[in-house]
DNA sequence: CTCCTGCGTAGACACTGTCTACTTCCAGTC
DNA sequence: GACTGGAAGTAGACAGTGTCTACGCAGGAG
């Protein structure tokens, strides 16, 4: 294992135990036993360092996204995103902490891009019909959303289980649109 | 003016525009006109300052969303949202940073919580029945998903307006649920 | 007058990320 | 085998950070 790869693995796991403000560039190599300027050698900067860790992270989340959306399965495809969310809080939040990664390399949109269109493809098939952008955004702000919500357990309070509100979610976007009645117009 | 509501609000300026990154209590500190030191008299810690910082901005933020949501106005108070978090990103990205403002004061979920209620309740109204609270934070997700989103501009590659998604989004969610037909069950 | 509390200053402290020599090591070339 | 050059790591310095402590100074209460 390259000291590369090894200040990856070592970050993540201190992040994962300490979350972001607990760590440092110095606490990282520490820990992966080098000095404190042998990640320059590797990374540019220390951001770039975290852009790696987020990379990877987000690597793993596309093993069980990917498949899933290329199966048409949304519901898995979704509960995998939740899953993270909620299972490894600091990585997630990292992974969303645009303002660190843009220009530290890392590329994370490459992969967020791929999924965007896959879950558009996926939705066609699914509802058999053709959605609409503005479709394919507003079911992936409600999967992200409720995934970022869940992730700072932001719901606990609320006593909702995340995975019901997910099946809701699901079926209000992934079915037919039903025709405007009643109440729709009121706004 | 105090010396305290100075450092929020000159506190506020300097974020918006350079970013949490590019200030510093320091900075803040003299853009106000005191010492360093002056600060620790007003605010424990720096990130009590920012939970200030965040707290006002949630505050204005609620002086649009609230009387919406109790005019039953579910479109602009999600209109009001989603237009905060485009044009002042950094404050957006603030509040949502509760891993910097848990414990540093602001108390934030006195008001979110209370617009989920409130957002329960204007639902209720438009659809004339009562939702399941897995349907209130489902479009709630939704919308804070959506925001999240345009707030750093991870939309504009797709070119899709979020104002057209967000229009589809309260559609699905403030009109009766379809009787699962055909698709629904393919997962 | 004497406290004393509120507010601000100035300096120190440990820690941060980055930068700059200086060493070490090892593959490739003659 | 000896030499070289580049990659990788070390150690120290540097400016900047948030926090802490000692001190100053006003102004009202007793």
């Amino acid at each position: 294992m390259s000291a590369r790869d090894r200040l990856v693995t070592v970050g993540t796991e201190l992040l994962e135990e300490h979350g972001l403000a607990g760590i440092s560039l110095r606490s990282i190599a520490s820990a992966a036993g080098v000095s404190h300027g042998a990640p320059r050698r590797h990374f540019p900067t220390y951001d770039a360092l975290l852009a790696a860790i987020a990379r990877r992270a987000l690597e793993e989340l596309d093993e069980r996204v990917a498949p899933a959306l290329a199966a048409d399965d949304l519901r898995a495809a979704a509960a995998a995103y939740l899953d993270f969310a909620r299972r490894r809080p600091e990585l997630f939040a990292l992974i969303a902490r645009h303002d660190l990664l843009e220009g530290a390399g890392g590329n994370l949109r490459e992969i967020t891009g791929r999924w965007f269109a896959d879950l558009g493809a996926a939705l066609a098939r699914t509802t058999r019909r053709t959605p609409a952008p503005e479709e394919v955004l507003a079911l992936w702000s409600g999967v992200h959303g409720l995934a970022a919500l869940t992730s700072r357990r932001a719901t606990e309070p609320t006593g909702i289980d995340p995975d019901r509100a997910l099946v809701v979610l699901l079926d209000k976007h992934s079915t037919p649109a039903p025709r405007s009645r009643g109440a729709a117009k009121s706004w």
